[in-house]
DNA sequence: TTACGTGCAAACCCTTTGCATTCCG
DNA sequence: CGGAATGCAAAGGGTTTGCACGTAA
């Protein structure tokens, strides 16, 4: 039944989501998500990225309308806004089977690895708390020299 | 030999640190440094509110200038840069007695809590040891909401 | 049918840069 | 004096927006 040859046809998340607030599935919006489904989470393209592996498979969506579908699917909850790099900001897909985790980023290529780390989470809750904030997500971003790089 | 009351007119760590890299004590650099250093360690400023403080101060700088003398001072490690905000860089004054420190941050209002914490500085430090790179500096920036903002 | 969404280009914000002039050492 | 630094304005990169047309529901 839900096989790769089988598709969802029945209202996928992103379909019922947008219902829900009165928008629409357009093919830009499909095709965007799509993307990030394809090449799995731990990948963190920037604006241009998208851009760029859309055409590649032969789909042109402006500019446009790519940062305001980015825009969109991170208020949605299904894409998660990266703040690391100096020019311009990544986005990743956000899934269940990849939940808090951090990003380990080479200054000088680059190069992301990714971690996870109770400590970190449970710092930040109690930082939120201690001061009387409520927490929305807390990162850690560590900055460092990768081996090929040092 | 000294004229005024006690003023160390030998070689301040600005002074010295450009004068090794065959650079020059200007008015506008020092005005910058001071800047921070009057403000307190805790205060986080952009480019723009530098520009702004120092008007106040009947200090014209230009914003060319305030730029590269922010980056300049990052570089000889007098300030340090932050990665929080949205729209663009905050500095702030990188002290002895402030040392590694984290920020919490109102998504709403923007006001900013520091706080410390041995277990994301050990979290970044293994995190880079696994994956073989060489840390560099490891910020855990927590988004919430404040107490005056829930 | 009718909002909502798209594409295009212009506008925007933050930051950097080229160049003539100023000025530190 | 000579090279570094400044100020200005223009250029630059990333992102947003106004508007007319297209299109999902």
């Amino acid at each position: 039944m839900n096989s790769k040859a089988g598709y969802s046809s029945l209202s996928s998340p992103l379909q019922s989501g947008l219902h829900k607030s009165g928008l629409r599935l357009t093919p830009q919006r499909k095709k965007v998500l799509d993307l990030f489904q394809r090449i799995g989470s731990s990948n963190h393209l920037s604006a241009e990225e998208v851009h760029a592996h859309l055409l590649q498979m032969k789909s042109r969506v402006s500019l446009a309308t790519i940062y305001r579908t980015l825009r969109l699917l991170v208020k949605m909850g299904f894409l998660h806004q990266l703040e690391l790099s100096e020019g311009g900001h990544r986005f990743e897909l956000l899934s269940k089977d990849h939940p808090d985790h951090h990003h380990l980023v080479c200054i000088n290529c680059g190069r992301t690895e990714e971690f996870e780390s109770e400590e970190v989470v449970s710092a930040g809750r109690k930082a939120a708390e201690n001061k009387g904030f409520k927490l929305i997500e807390s990162t850690l971003n560590v900055r460092a020299l990768c081996p090929q790089c040092i």
